[in-house]
DNA sequence: GCTCATTGTGTTATCGATAACAGTGTTAAC
DNA sequence: GTTAACACTGTTATCGATAACACAATGAGC
């Protein structure tokens, strides 16, 4: 109807029609059938975000940003949670695309079937910006956080503080090969001289996926136990440097002085363990403002370039787990 | 066509007929638009879960418990969060109802407003179940957990201890009325013989809403200067009670001996605080299952009656911020 | 006065799924 | 052998919004 017009300003319509459209549209509590429009092939103004999943205080910074950004340009976000689970990312990716969302936001781990997933999805034409997940072969935008140099730097903070060696928390030395946290490690070793050794290497078994407290606890475990315990260790993430404190408080190391810890994310609890974990911080909410801005641009065809990707600083915060390293009495090669 | 009733296995098909349907729609990947079958006023599977902030462990807890319940009947959970900001929550709920999702689970704190918007939503027909929330006045299906119970047993176990100069921090007195916690502390008080000293009672002048870490350290703040201060605080919730301890600690009040602190949550940094925090522990997956499944009753015309409500226990956790009580040399008149 | 542009309004068709109905053929019942 | 019941399949109309078109009425320009 002439309805239509008046309500979305479109087209001719006489200023006393229009006024008596809206008066009834008010009366009647009108309002439009998103699904009706959608059918059309028309902007839902939603848009999904697919979080690894809620606990974690990193996806609730990375959605504040994101939604700063959203409600500015009058989008709606629908969350979802991926519990590591690829069958449950998958549904609900696909419960997005069903639901016409206008694009999608992703910010789990990357595993291949998802990507390709994810991949599928942008061939229906829905834009998908990835956050911390860089995705080949796919015209994907991706904003990250540079956690190789993070990890380089939190690493020769330890090479600084006098500890040559220092051991590698999360993930297991066959697949460390695709986390850039671990070349990070990896570099800062090389660029100071010191050799890299497998066995100073220990986590879960499980591929790149994750880590956990429970990893952090067994791989400290195995560590704390050489003949020759590193003096220093690098730990994937906070949680997994939670799970190696606990580990190395039972094995009687005393935290930094027998062993130091550095970790990455820096989350709120690591401010609060004791010690208080050196931990490298990275700027979430900006990388989901950027993620945000990066997706409208998609949605409303202001961007149609290949891919985009963007990658920002991160920072080392000193804690009391890396306090200054004093040689232990028979330590020190 | 006949596909869509080989596809829905509604009605007469021959055998014949469905499976070359079947193979045609793999073929061709065809998925069912969601969309253009709520047209019709059908089911569209999906829930929206609208959450107070993600940063919450109590958010991520419940979530999972509400998903595991909604997956296992096939339905899809959209979250969107309020960040307490009124208008975010209505925009959020009003998206869920255009969007036409078959029901909403509520978690976010009641308010006069956010609650005429749910009673309006219920008015249309999509069912709404609150979680510790109940709703006065409209038929919302609520389930929540014992708060005033549990606020109860967590002053009591301070009385025990030899506490009587109580105080209870996170609301102002003037708000304290509607809140349920508060409750728990002032019936514990007078089932012990223990007068209400409003002079003990100190917290944020924004009405009951919520209460953060900032708001704790300015409750501890003026409590601690009190000429006779407090020997123990009830705090109103884990984030308040962080907050109590940073301020206490800066006063130089040794926690427990000078005064001892209980809060109310659980969360996880309450094991990991110094000392960890005595604090109550709610069901909180247990909330998630029973109000999805109260939820699926409503979509599903399982369950017609006018409300249901259902009030879970909570158990007090003790750690060391209310340890054993020993008269401070000066104090207990 | 005729043509044409401009402004305003109504009509039809469409998106995809499906309910309701209208058919066709086949078998069973009396 | 006629009627009735059933099995199957195709047609039409519908949900709500809107694009595309058709049709008035008005005024400008020559």
């Amino acid at each position: 109807m002439t309805a239509s017009r008046a309500i979305n300003g479109t087209g001719y319509v006489s200023e006393d029609v229009r006024k008596k459209v809206m008066q009834a549209a008010k009366a009647l509590k009108y309002r439009p059938n998103v699904l009706a429009r959608s059918l059309k092939g028309l902007s839902t103004h939603a848009v999904g975000i697919m979080l690894p999943d809620i606990a974690n205080p990193f996806s609730a910074q990375l959605v504040a940003g994101i939604q700063e950004v959203l409600e500015r340009s009058g989008y709606t976000a629908f969350l979802a949670t991926a519990n590591r689970s690829v069958e449950q990312e998958k549904a609900a990716l696909r419960a997005f695309v069903d639901h016409r969302v206008d694009g999608i936001l992703v910010a789990t781990r990357g595993t291949e079937i998802g990507n390709e997933a994810i991949a599928a999805i942008i061939r229906e034409g829905i834009p998908v910006v990835t956050v911390g997940r860089p995705i080949e072969n796919a015209p994907v935008d991706c904003v990250t956080a540079d956690h190789w140099k993070g990890a380089y730097e939190a690493v020769t903070h330890l090479i600084e503080l006098g500890h040559e060696r220092i051991g590698f928390i999360g993930v297991s030395p066959e697949h460390a090969a695709n986390l850039r946290r671990f070349h990070g490690y990896e570099d800062a070793l090389k660029a100071h001289g010191i050799a890299l050794r497998s066995e100073l290497i220990a986590g879960p078994a499980n591929g790149p996926a994750y880590a956990t407290e429970d990893d952090g606890y067994a791989a400290m475990m195995q560590l704390g136990r050489l003949k020759q315990p590193p003096t220093a260790v690098f730990a994937r993430n906070d949680y997994t440097a939670i799970g190696a404190l606990r580990a190395a408080h039972e094995l009687g190391f005393t935290i930094p002085d027998d062993i130091a810890i550095a970790s990455f994310d820096n989350i709120p609890i690591a401010a609060f363990t004791t010690p208080p974990l050196t931990t490298v911080s990275q700027p979430i909410g900006e990388q989901g403002r950027r993620a945000a801005q990066f997706l409208i641009d998609r949605i409303e065809h202001r961007f149609k370039g290949q891919k985009r990707e963007l990658c920002l600083e991160c920072h080392v915060v000193i804690r009391q787990s890396t306090g200054p390293h004093r040689k232990r009495s028979g330590g020190g090669k």
